[in-house]
DNA sequence: AATGAATGAGTTTTCATTCAT
DNA sequence: AATGAATGAAAACTCATTCAT
C-alpha cells in the first residue's frame, strides 16, 4: 500500500516546514559568524530560541543542519545561472556581474557559510562550490570563446579568462562576505561592475600609455 | 670580565628551535586539511610523532600553536612587500606578481591555514591578514596614481584598479592553495603574471572590437 | 490578565533543586574526607551516583561546587549568631556553647569541608571563616566589656577572653570534626558547656589552692 | 662484608645532606602556602631552584618530601615534651606555654604544613600529630591530677582540663599559623601565657561576681 | 650529580546526541 | 511536538615520574 500524498503540504506539514526554516536560518547565523566546527548545537538551538533537543526533531544530525542550508537554498544560485546564458555582448555581460553582486549581497550569511565549509570540505566545496563555478565558468568562457571568433577578442584562453573575470568580482565581493565591508549599494554595483567589465574588455591603459 | 655570548644558541637551544619548527610544521599540515577548530591536539602531536602532553612544553595553548605558525612566518610576506615597492611599470609589475606566486606557491599550507582562520576570527584577519593586503594594495594604488599622473592611465579609482588587480590575482592561486590544483609551474607563473598584467592594463578586447 | 506565579517552584523547579541538593551533599561527603584539591569531579560524580558530565548541568565549575556547599548552608552559622545576642549571664553562655556545639556537631561535614579549604584559601577563610568568628568574637566580647563594667569580672583584655573562650570550645568540637571522636551526645554537650564556662569564670583552683 | 660507615658523614655525605634539606625547607615554604595537593613538583623545583628531575635524586616521590619534612623535624617537638615533664607548679606551667609558643612561632610553616596535611590524611594525623597531642596532654593531666591530690585543684576531669587548655592555646597560636597575625613577640608570649594560665587555675571572675 | 625533555595517566570541562516526560 | 536532563566520548590541558645526556 504505496502511500502517496496528495497535497504535500497540510497545516501541520507547512508548520514543520517554517520552524524548520526558522532553525536553518539561525544556524546560518551562527555558522557564518563561528564557523561551522565552532558552532556547538546549543548555539544553533539558542539563535533558534528553542531546546537543544528540538533540533533533532527536524534534523539528525548537526551536519545534517549544515547540508539543510545548503541544499535549501540550492535554487538561488542555480537562478543566475538561467539569467547568465543570455551573455552575448558589454551589456549584458555588466547585466550578469550587476545581478550575481545582487544574489551575493542578499545572501551574505548563506555564502560566507558555504564558502568557510567547502575551505576544508572537499565534499561540499564539490557540490557546492565547484559546481556551480564551472557552470558560471563556462559560461563565460563561452563568451569569449565566441568574441574572440567574431575577432572583437584577442586570442586568449577562455578559462583564464573566465577565471580571471570571477576573480575581479570575488575581489568586490569578499569584504561584504567576510564583514568587513557593507555590501555594495544597486547605485555602486553597476559602477562596479562596469567597471570590472571595462577593465576586462579595454584594461586601464590609455592608447597614449601603449607601447606600439 | 662580561662574558659575552656570541651566540644565543647553545646546541640544546637549536634543539628546542629544532623541534619546535617540526611541531609548527606538523600543525600547519593539519591544520590546513581540517581547519584550526576541527584539528585536536592529539591530530597535532601525531603529525609531529610526538606524545600529546609534549606539544605543552613548547607551546601554552592549542591557539598559541596557531599564533606561532603565523608569527614564525611573519617575513615570509614582509619580504613581499620590500620588493614591491619598485613596482614602476610593466615590467616590474608583471615580476610582482611573478614574485608573488612563488611565494604563495611554496607556501600554501601557511596561506591556507591563515585564510582558513581569518575567514572567522577578526584578530587573525586583522593581524595577519588586512595588515598585508592593505600594504601591498597600497603598492598598486601608488602605481596606478603615477601612472594616471603620467597620462598613461585613465582616470581610474586607484583603490578599485589595485583590488580588481589583487582578486586576479588570487584567482589563480585559490585552487592551489584549496589543494585542487597543483601550484602553478614556474613557466605558468610567468606566463599568468602576464596575462594578468596584460588584461590589466590593455583588456582582452581588439581595436576592432571597440565601438568607437 | 498578567500571570502571577505564587510560587516559584514548579515540580520541575524542585526536582532540579533537590538533585542540585543531593549533588552537593555528595560533594561535601567528599571534600571533607579528602579535601578539595584531592576530590576529582568523578569522585563527586561517583558519589551522587550520577555521570561525570551530569554535574556540569548543575555547576559551572568544581570551585562553583565547594562555594555552592558554603554559600547553601550560611545560614546555619548566621541562625546561631542571632540567638547569641542574648547573652547576658552564665546560663545564657552556657546555653549559648551548648547550642554552638548542637550546630556544629550537626553540620560536621560542612564543618571539616569549610576549615580544610579555609587553612589554604584565603577568600575561603575571610568570607566564610573569619567574618563569622569576627561576629561571635564581637558578641563574647561585648558580654566580658559588661561584666567587667558591672564589677563581676576582672579587668581583663576581652578579645583575649573571647578568643580563649573560643579556643576551649574548638579543643572540644575538633576531634569530632576531624572524625577521631563521635560528636558529643546532648548530655555531653552540657556537661562540656558547663565545664568551659565553669573554667572560663572561676577557672579550676579552689580557694585553698589560692596564693593569698 | 656488611659494610660498615665508620665516618657517616665524608664531604659529599655532607653535600648531600645539605641539598636535601635545602629542598625540604623549599619545599615546606611551598607545602605551607598552597597545600600539599596543589602543590606541584614544578613549584617544589622553583622553590629549591632546582630542576624539576633532581627532586627524584633525593627524595622517591612526591609524597616522601612531605613525609621527610616531617620525619627532619621530629625533634622539635619532642624537645617540647622533654622541658614539660617538670610542670609541677603554676610558674612551671606558664613556662610551658610560653615556651611552646616560642617552638611553635619558630616553626610556623611546618607546623601549617603538619596540621594541613593531618587535616585529611589518618597517617599523617596519627602519627605526627596526635601521638605528641597525647603526650603533651599527659603530662598536663599528671599535673592536674596531682593538684586535686594535693587539694589546690577542684575535682575536675584531667582530660578535660588539658584538652580546654591546649584549646586556649591554639587559639593563640592558629592566626599566626595561618598567617593572618604575625607570631607573638617574646614579651606577648609572655603576656599569653599568663593569660591562660590565670584563667585556667582562677578564672575570669572576682570574688564579688561569684554567687555564694 | 643535575637536568631538560618526554610522556602516560589523569583532570576538568565540552558537546552532540539520546531519553523520559 | 518540545524539552530539560543525562551522558559517553572526547577535548584541552596538567602533572608526577622517567629517561637520555
Amino acid at each position: 500500500m504505496p502511500e502517496i500524498e496528495p497535497q504535500p503540504s497540510t497545516r501541520r506539514d507547512r508548520q514543520i516546514q517554517r520552524k524548520r526554516l526558522e532553525i536553518l536560518a539561525a544556524a546560518m547565523r551562527v555558522f557564518s559568524e563561528k564557523g561551522y566546527a565552532s558552532t556547538t548545537t546549543k548555539d544553533i538551538a539558542n539563535a533558534a530560541d528553542i531546546g537543544e533537543s528540538t533540533l533533532y526533531g527536524y534534523f539528525d544530525t548537526k551536519r545534517s543542519i549544515l547540508l539543510g542550508i545548503f541544499n535549501d537554498n540550492h535554487l538561488i544560485f542555480d537562478a543566475l545561472l538561467e539569467k547568465s546564458t543570455l551573455v552575448a555582448n558589454r551589456a549584458s555581460l555588466v547585466a550578469l556581474f550587476e545581478m550575481s553582486m545582487e544574489v551575493f549581497s542578499s545572501h551574505i550569511l548563506l555564502t560566507r557559510t558555504v564558502l568557510s565549509e567547502a575551505w576544508v570540505d572537499d565534499e561540499v566545496l564539490d557540490q557546492y562550490v565547484l559546481k556551480r563555478l564551472k557552470e558560471i565558468s563556462a559560461v563565460l568562457e563561452n563568451f569569449i570563446k565566441n568574441q574572440i571568433e567574431a575577432g572583437i577578442f584577442h586570442d586568449f584562453d577562455p578559462a583564464l579568462g573566465a577565471r580571471l573575470a570571477m576573480g575581479m568580482f570575488f575581489s568586490l565581493m569578499l569584504p561584504a562576505l567576510r564583514g568587513v565591508e557593507p555590501p555594495p549599494t544597486p547605485d555602486q554595483r553597476r559602477r562596479l561592475s562596469e567597471a570590472v567589465v571595462s577593465i576586462m574588455l579595454d584594461g586601464i591603459r590609455t592608447r597614449a600609455g601603449e607601447p606600439g
